[in-house]
DNA sequence: GGCTATTTGCAAATGATTTGCATTTGCGTT
DNA sequence: AACGCAAATGCAAATCATTTGCAAATAGCC
């Protein structure tokens, strides 16, 4: 049983678990989002499910993104300029940089940056809830 | 003089340089935007040029925004959940932490991340455009 | 297998923002 | 100070992503 497989189960006992009816068009939409490295909109799901069951709707595709997010079992990141993209919840948290030509989103993480930003808010008095670091660039070309 | 006016007069003579037509409703827009510490958002925006003008429509507030923003003179924030909020362009780069609960906007600026980002940034091979910093938070309750 | 609350597909509604078009206006030129 | 015309405006309609109402379909318990 390979990785994805097996967090794919994961994620249908979990809601399961918590009263979630799989459907057929559930079952699709959670095996897309849990086999992928990478941030698909909505519409790059709907069109993904759409290869495995033709009859599945964009407002299911819509629907289930929201209650995945609500269960906490994806991510919803809206970049600048462009509909709301999802992925997985992995195991740790990990902040983006978009490549403005391509539109190619790469993973970072950075300790001191998160631990910088408690205590920027514990200074104003805030606890932080979330957080959105989001770095915009495009390949540096060598000269 | 005061500051807020000396500030007015220079964005309306510098966009006159950049051959931008000084009108009624981009007078108004002008010194609302650049009389103002906060955040609003277009209809924000709308709503108090309208007790300027009461014939400004929402439709040349976003007009003007998109302008000033290509000439530089201000910045939009999507900040999550809501409308783009907009700002004058100060002197120097901040980012911001949004109060969850009243929407109130505080800016902040830390060189240390602002430095780790273009480490990071550098280190995947991307010079960086733009990011987007944001704290999403609610005031500590002391306890 | 049948029962019922939940989910779905479809079409229409929504909210923010943009755009087409006829009319008005800023501003360099008489 | 009036003139001419490209640029800007107001209004209504269009657009884009997302949500929602509703009748038909279905998951999961008996
Ligand atoms: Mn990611
Ligand atoms: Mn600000
Ligand atoms: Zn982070
Ligand atoms: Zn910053």
């Amino acid at each position: 049983m390979t990785t994805e497989q097996k967090q794919k189960v994961d994620y249908e006992a979990e809601l399961r678990r918590a009263g979630v009816r799989i459907t057929r068009p559930r079952r699709i939409i959670l095996e897309i989002i849990s086999g992928t490295e990478d941030h698909p909109d909505a519409y790059e799901i709907f069109r993904r499910a759409t290869v495995v069951d033709a009859s599945i709707s964009l407002s299911t595709v819509y629907r289930t993104m929201k209650l995945l997010e609500e269960h906490g079992a994806i991510q919803r990141h809206a970049f600048a300029g462009g509909p709301s993209r999802f992925e997985h919840v992995g195991e740790e948290h990990h902040d983006h940089l978009i490549d403005v030509e391509t539109g190619d989103v790469i993973e970072f993480r950075s300790d001191k940056i998160e631990k910088l930003q408690d205590e920027i808010a514990r200074e104003l008095g805030y606890d932080i809830l979330h957080h959105r670091l989001e770095l915009y660039g495009r390949k540096r070309r060598k000269n």
